[in-house]
DNA sequence: TTGCCTCTTGGCAATATTGCCATTCAACCA
DNA sequence: TGGTTGAATGGCAATATTGCCAAGAGGCAA
């Protein structure tokens, strides 16, 4: 099992980078709220609740990733998504959350399955 | 733009913390050679080139996040996918790279292109 | 039992992330 | 010009992540 040509580190490393821009609470929930339609840097401080220069610095980190795009007009900068794949994201960790939920109930019927007292 | 029931902050949390299980070279490099077969911590160990204890601890936060299951065989522990989502999170981490890659391409095509001197 | 092997856990230092305040910058208006 | 507004940046403290070494924990075999 030797990594060599079939496992270039910096694909990784590439990836786990756009991995990490994804993995925050705050990021998520601005591209949720972004793939519906662009929005000010006002608008998603409003929306998450934080500082606006959190915000601000949070959408650094996702335009650095390569994951939205801005535009400045007048005093106001507008995000947009730059991907379309976001969705097959949400789907693949949605799939897991719904997995880890299935294993919870299972634990917890075995627990309490009629006839296992 | 506001949040309440529309965006409950509880799901994007549970969104991250899986999204941040997969946001590390290490991981994501072990969650690909685990896509074709089961492999036991040695193996891994190998594969990723850093000190055993280091594997083990990365694997312990795959398995938490519910990405993982192992399987104990003697004194040796394998670990397995548990999800079948993993090519769709690929597809979408890749698309953002190759876009990435173009945008940069078409900076130096803008700098370097015939009649812009 | 003892010793060996595989893996996990504790502990710790180095590093990275996060979020606020304060400041700066840029565009706009009076 | 000065003042206002929206956004980005500097700085900093609190927190989280990472990776090694050392020390268990458990199975297996002599």
């Amino acid at each position: 099992m030797t990594r060599k040509a079939k496992h270039p580190i910096e694909r990784y490393e590439a990836r786990a980078r756009v991995a990490k821009a994804l993995a925050h609470p705050s990021r998520l929930l601005m591209l949720d709220a972004l793939s519906e339609r662009e929005l000010c840097v006002c608008e998603l401080t409003e929306l998450v609740g934080a500082d606006q220069s959190t915000v601000s610095k949070h959408l650094s980190i996702l335009k650095q990733a390569g994951v939205v795009a801005d535009r400045k007009e007048g005093t106001m900068t507008f995000y947009r998504l730059k991907i379309c794949c976001l969705q097959e994201f949400w789907t693949c960790i949605e799939s897991v959350l719904r997995q880890n939920l299935e294993d919870q109930q299972a634990v917890i019927g075995d627990r309490c399955a009629p006839g296992s007292r």
